[in-house]
DNA sequence: ATGCAAAATGACAAGGTTGGACATTTTTGT
DNA sequence: ACAAAAATGTCCAACCTTGTCATTTTGCAT
């Protein structure tokens, strides 16, 4: 396995100069540029992550912390997460971590100085805990949140416009010409949550359909089990809505199973729509209609801005939330209503 | 922070031994072995993974490829594989990984020499790709599949009882009065899926239910759009089962829906039992009886290879295929026939 | 051509740990 | 009290990269 000594014979100058290649921050002309990046690619060199650590301050790796293990988000985001730090050149470092446990805090600092992590992204729920936000800013950690509970201004955040997508997935059920439609709210505690349910009312409103029924809208706290409740209570009635939107794809699969329950087919007796674009959203059937988050380019976001401070400890995002475009995703779960 | 130096002073000690305490290979005296810990837990001292990494041969870290990104298995071991990892002092590298992508073997390449990893634990599907495991070999790296899909007698492995596990799953819908099973297999050139479907098999004959009709076999490849068409196949007749057992979790989703469409109703008209309590098992309703894998067991005995075979390169397990013991899991899906 | 500032490049130490090769001290057993 | 064994210490080198500071080269105006 080659080291920067090699690639630095092999082009011709000194260990530094390659360094500084990798590092572009320093003039090097470009004609020793183009030399040692031929020389790097025909060595098939990577520099040793260990060493490049144990030098310098920047500490090329991003820690994310697992919290509830079974969350589809987190299993998504992961995975954009990955690809993200691949193509910035870090690394990431994935550790767990249980908020509910008596000794988090041990936890997390085992975590930190067995990993000297210095950047962290947290995802849902762990985007919401406070102590443990405060607890990594004590200790120096930077760290951005994911789709954050509250909105803060004061912590680095990136999310998605969860207003305008769910007034999209609203202004679709309308446009299909529904007309009665239900709506099951996520944990009335999580400003996502609210503002998906805001979009929903104000499509409503801007529709001309202002007198639809408060009481379509019920609380599933982003579980399933709540959602069962929920759909139970929209759809076992003879006056019930011909559509349902979810505040999240979980809820929405308990949608689903309500509705087969009381014999009703999805889209044609009644259509619904997720959130998320999760992994149950494509093994459903019929798969799902849902609002895909934006997690390649949330990932992104959040490396890119860690791996800004971390060149300059100093800098400031323009923008503390950084707020991403979401897709609207049609799969077979609405329809016209009969 | 502190370093080793300090522990050393601190202690009383040489730095030499407190690099044995560490690495505890060496004889230590008990008392100066306590010195040495109470002075590093005094300071909150931990070894820097660079330097260590830097400087020895042992990597301390472990790499694991995510492929299907949809896995509820991978996500599942994952979390486990953490846990195992924190417990062994281990570092866990997560790198992405496409079977399918043209570059396949570049990947691999930037992933090994930027992680310096040279152990590595593959899960399902990556542990049946052979391809992956000569260019692993040929490089050097010691690697562990979890439930390979062929048997092998020359790569190590860990996996459960297939066979012990779907033989104590239609023991149990029998004893439920269940007399006509259906069985939803896997992919046909996965290992565990035979073992399963043989352990179905074999039941059913010990119990003299030998002429248990053999189309009530469909082939689901483990995936829930195959296993949809299966469940169809099999229920859509008058001469329908009153037990379905597939041959994982998504499948068994993919019988609940049928089911629902068909007007059938999970337990009371129709039993089903799935495998490997992935998420979904707990998040679709009824909740789903099924055969947990022995993920934190399965993880552990990776680790543990992976860690003995780093202390002593010759090291070669006792066996190479370590069988652990599944549990079941019994839920709601499953009932005496009507 | 010459001199000068600016740009580019180089030499060397440092970062925390382990391994090797021995030397020295302490303990154990008799 | 003695020898042998066990435990601990010393010292140096190595792992690979980057930061600091010194040196060389380049570009430009005279």
């Amino acid at each position: 396995m080659s080291n920067i000594f090699d690639v630095a014979k092999r082009a011709g100058v000194s260990v530094k100069t390659v360094s500084r290649v990798m590092n572009d921050a320093e003039k090097v002309r470009k004609t020793t540029r183009e030399r040692v990046e031929q020389a790097m690619q025909e060595l098939d060199y990577n520099p040793s992550h260990a060493a490049r650590e144990l030098r310098s301050a920047r500490s090329r790796s991003i820690g994310m912390l697992f919290g509830d293990p079974s969350s589809g988000f987190q299993s998504r985001f992961h995975h954009s997460a990955l690809k993200a730090c691949d193509e910035a050149g870090y690394f990431l470092a994935g550790g767990l971590f249980d908020e509910e446990a008596a000794d988090w805090d041990r936890q997390l600092s085992a975590f930190l100085s067995r990993t000297r992590v210095r950047n962290m992204i947290l995802v849902p729920p762990l985007s919401g805990a406070s102590a443990l936000h405060e607890r990594l800013a004590e200790r120096g950690v930077s760290f951005v949140l994911v789709s954050p509970a509250r909105s803060s201004t004061t912590i680095p955040a990136v999310r998605m416009d969860d207003y305008a997508a769910a007034h999209e997935v609203t202004r679709h059920l309308l446009d299909l010409g529904h007309r009665r439609i239900g709506h099951i709210s996520g944990a009335p505690d999580h400003v996502s949550s609210t503002l998906r349910e805001e979009g929903f009312v104000a499509a409503l409103k801007e529709h001309g359909q202002a007198e639809n029924r408060s009481d379509w809208i019920r609380c599933g706290m982003f579980t399933f089990e709540h959602a069962l409740k929920a759909a139970e209570d929209l759809l076992d009635t003879a006056d019930r809505p011909t559509a349902i939107f979810a505040s999240n794809d979980e809820m929405a699969a308990a949608v689903y199973f309500t509705a087969s329950r009381l014999g009703l087919q999805v889209p044609q007796d009644l259509s619904v729509v997720g959130f998320d674009d999760v992994a149950i959203a494509r093994t459903i059937w019929p798969t799902l209609t849902t609002i895909a988050q934006p997690y390649d380019a949330m990932s992104k976001a959040a490396v890119n801005y860690l791996a800004a401070r971390d060149a300059d400890s100093d800098a400031e995002p323009a923008a503390k939330v950084i707020t991403l475009d979401y897709e609207f995703i049609l799969r077979q779960s609405t329809a016209a209503p009969r």
